[in-house]
DNA sequence: CAGGTAATCTGGACTTATTCCAAAACCTTC
DNA sequence: GAAGGTTTTGGAATAAGTCCAGATTACCTG
């Protein structure tokens, strides 16, 4: 019987594919924070993932985390929202799509791509090529 | 004859008129601030208002900088904008507008709100209601 | 397997934007 | 001009992120 993956989430190997499809050579710590990330779509703070990838049995330092975190949204395998001043999020969700911010409970959460109907990009400063375009609708408790 | 200010922008007693009608008492360092913000439509880091507002003769110091600007973007007089995560913006246009932000050159330009055309939003999370929406195009030299 | 070389990881120091604090300066009102 | 609230200020503190130089590990070739 194959045994699966602690929680839902792609196998260990689906994983090391996944790095190696990239160029990104397969060590411990990669796979580990990769583990974490692509379990689910969710977004991560540099913060949460040490603090996780860290609590079960092995480890990764705060350098590690950060060299990692950084190739990974090089290489296009997580996506760097910049939403709070105070520190980035980290999405394992790559296809398009927009965000709402929290900002009473700090949660960010996805929007579909598709339910913001958006024109084709206005004419961009010359000499400039679009990288990313982002959406973020902020929102408080409306208590 | 009437004297005009320095450069272009608000007399200082518009500029007082204008955080008075905030309901913020006009202090010179708030006043000195506020005629560098309200000069014209700019996108300035506290870095950058502390370095321009000391360069001439008066002075206002660091603590007073930031006091100042989180207490006029929580009046509505300037728009924080989140685009680097290295600081904060301070926009003195406060009109409904989108940003293009070079990632290279770290300029950040403003975009015609009317030039994108968006659809209402979508549904957001139970229970919370939009504060602000922020489109952000991060572009890069195309050499 | 062994040795050599490049890549990666790591603890800890460092940088830097922003906030915090308690004392000094300032304003307004009697 | 004393009282009392507000604002300013220098300097200390905080915390995300980066840097560095010395291990550790991975990879390659024979
Ligand atoms: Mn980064
Ligand atoms: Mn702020
Ligand atoms: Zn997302
Ligand atoms: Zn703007």
């Amino acid at each position: 019987m194959k045994k699966m993956s602690d929680k839902q989430g792609l196998s260990p190997d689906a994983v090391i594919d996944r790095l190696k499809a990239k160029g990104i050579s397969a060590t411990r710590q990669r796979v580990q924070i990769a583990e974490l990330l692509f379990a689910k779509p969710q977004h991560l703070s540099a913060d949460q993932v040490l603090e996780r990838v860290n609590r079960e049995d092995s480890t990764a330092s705060k350098a590690t985390i950060y060299n990692t975190l950084n190739l990974f949204a090089r290489k296009g395998l997580v996506r760097e929202v910049i939403v709070d001043p105070s520190k980035v999020f980290y999405d394992s969700n790559t296809s398009e799509h927009h965000h709402v911010y929290n900002l009473d409970s700090g949660v960010l959460t996805d929007i579909e791509f598709t339910s913001i109907n958006m024109a084709e990009l206005p004419p961009l400063p010359t000499g400039t090529t679009p990288v990313t375009v982002d959406l973020i609708i902020r929102v408080r408790e409306s208590s």
